[in-house]
DNA sequence: CTGTATGCAAACCTTTTGCAGTCGG
DNA sequence: CCGACTGCAAAAGGTTTGCATACAG
């Protein structure tokens, strides 16, 4: 669950990033959060534990993590841009009553779409990812309820 | 490819709105487009030909129509929150190199896609929307330019 | 040591809000 | 006519920037 800070620093080194303190907290908060998280709420997350880390560090760590590939920015249907530690095929639902974003895996769907787009040629274009995006209502008991 | 005013009107007395030249210049724009614009785009597009239209019209316009379900929003993966006249089921490929949203339709990829969900239940949701987010990059015409 | 990365605070840009006046039904 | 809608301008919110200082390699 937890992820080991040896394995971040292995992650950081890789990109040829230095392993500075921020850097491995902001990784393994947004990690271990399991979540999608702005760069806001991940700030609110590590300021109790680290009180004199910067916004502004936040939100240019998690820049700079996105360019080097070591996360990705998810885009959300309410406008707030989050960001997601991994790095493997899965898919987004978005709850339009919370504004939670969960993740739907489901290798069958993978290997779907997979199949799917080795058919497909897009034209001269390259696929760097592919997720499904949900939107969904939180299913009413009642039937009756509103309509 | 234009839609006719007289449809538009129809649209706005369905879902119970006022027939204001400022919206149906909005919707009209936004139709006509065919791509996924921002608020600020749109207002920039409209203001030639209407001089006198507030940009927070457009912001509130825009919001009033997502909600009676005339448009979408398109959540976009640089963060800008852009929206779309089309209703129907279809799917988006964002290019990283320009940012630019382009509509990708497949009916085999609809039926995939309502089939699997068909299936699948997502515990406690109703879906209400599906769609494919495909990012991709340029092609690089030689396969040698990078990797 | 050296240059990269951080903290701070100001600047910036986008979006929202409140209210007086206007216009569609 | 009346209430919904607009325009304006100010405020709020979120993100970026610049620079002096600190720290990883």
């Amino acid at each position: 669950m937890s992820i080991r800070l040896v394995d971040i620093q292995g992650k950081l080194a890789e990109a040829g990033l230095k392993a500075t303190q921020q850097r491995l907290v902001i990784y393994k908060a947004l990690h271990d959060s399991r979540q999608h998280l702005s760069a806001e709420q991940l700030y609110r997350i590590i300021l109790p534990d680290h009180p004199t880390i910067s916004l502004g560090t936040v939100y240019k760590t998690l820049d700079t993590f996105v360019e080097k590939g070591l996360i990705r920015r998810v885009p959300c249907e309410d406008g707030t841009l989050r960001f997601d530690a991994r790095m493997d095929m899965h898919h987004h639902i978005f709850c339009e009553d919370t504004g939670e974003i969960m993740d739907w895996d489901d290798a069958e769907l993978n290997a779907l779409l997979a199949e799917y787009l080795k058919k497909k040629q897009l034209p001269g274009l390259e696929v760097v990812g592919v997720q499904l995006q949900i939107t969904a209502r939180r299913q009413a008991s009642k039937p009756d309820t509103e309509a």
